[in-house]
DNA sequence: GTTGAGCGTT
């Protein structure tokens, strides 16, 4: 993995961590381990990776084994430009589990008393805002978790973007029609509800086989494929549906045994 | 091939 080598949080007792932002997607903690390792006594170097593509997330954290060694790093290393660009190193706040950090340094836990919640700085973001209202929209579960919410908002993030931007951007090529306003309503019921929309908007021109699908040549729909596919996926050993197919249709090619994975 | 504010794993 992105470790050393091992599995897991190695000996975090007594070890500051250091975060080290604005990395290049493709830094990887050997790239910054010798880096880190000339100023002090680098424990591990772990940088978080996306769940589905794997990809970097853009920063990782180091940790060092006294607070003077990664003090000095975080001077001499931050604003460092790495890849062709310019990481920020600072220390963390935030601990994976039940770690208590202090300045950056990570100690044993406590038992219990003293266990003061620690508030989380009320760092807003911008996407946090976003994300409030799309879930005070859904009427969604309010009570999840951070670290899932963190996953669900990167994966979407790139698209928020976009879309917040072409929101406030006002397109100057393209006048707001008469019916900006009622355009306005109709989209968000489009979004919401986009069933209704062919009932509800006779005045669409559009042909009567295409109701709402930007490219019907494209992807089959994944509507009729899902719900299909759950079911033969599971249980379904008999789908006399299979235009296509019959049931070896799972292995076409004899060059892939059986017993090959 | 893409992106760019942030806080972490067996």
């Amino acid at each position: 993995m992105s470790h050393f080598g091992r599995s897991g949080p190695p000996d975090i007792t007594d070890t500051y961590s250091l975060l080290v932002l604005n990395i290049s997607f493709r830094t990887t903690a050997d790239d910054l381990f010798p880096l880190f390792d000339k100023y002090g006594k680098v424990v591990d170097i772990f940088i978080p990776r996306d769940r589905r593509t794997g990809e970097s997330r853009g920063f990782a954290f180091v940790r060092y084994k006294y607070a003077d060694e990664a003090q000095k790093a975080v001077e001499k290393l931050d604003g460092r430009v790495v890849d062709g660009r310019e990481m920020t190193v600072q220390f963390a706040k935030y601990g994976p589990n039940a770690e208590r950090i202090h300045k950056g340094r990570v100690i044993e836990p406590v038992p219990r008393s003293r266990n003061r919640s620690r508030s989380r700085s009320p760092r807003r973001r911008h996407r946090d805002d976003y994300r409030d209202r799309d879930y005070r929209r859904r009427s969604r579960s309010r009570s999840r978790s951070r670290s899932r919410d963190r996953y669900d908002r990167d994966r979407y993030r790139g698209r928020d973007k976009e879309d917040r931007r072409r929101s406030r951007t006002r397109s100057p090529s393209r006048s707001p029609s008469p019916d900006y306003q009622k355009g306005r309503k109709g989209r968000y019921d489009d979004e919401r509800r986009s069933r209704s929309l062919s009932q509800d908007s006779p005045p669409r021109r559009h042909s009567p086989s295409s109701r709402r699908s930007p490219s019907p040549q494209k992807s089959p729909s994944p509507r009729g494929e899902s719900p299909d596919r759950r079911s033969g996926d599971g249980q379904s050993p008999a789908r006399s549906t299979s235009p296509r197919r019959p049931a070896d249709s799972r292995s076409p090619s004899p060059r892939n045994s059986d017993a090959d994975e």
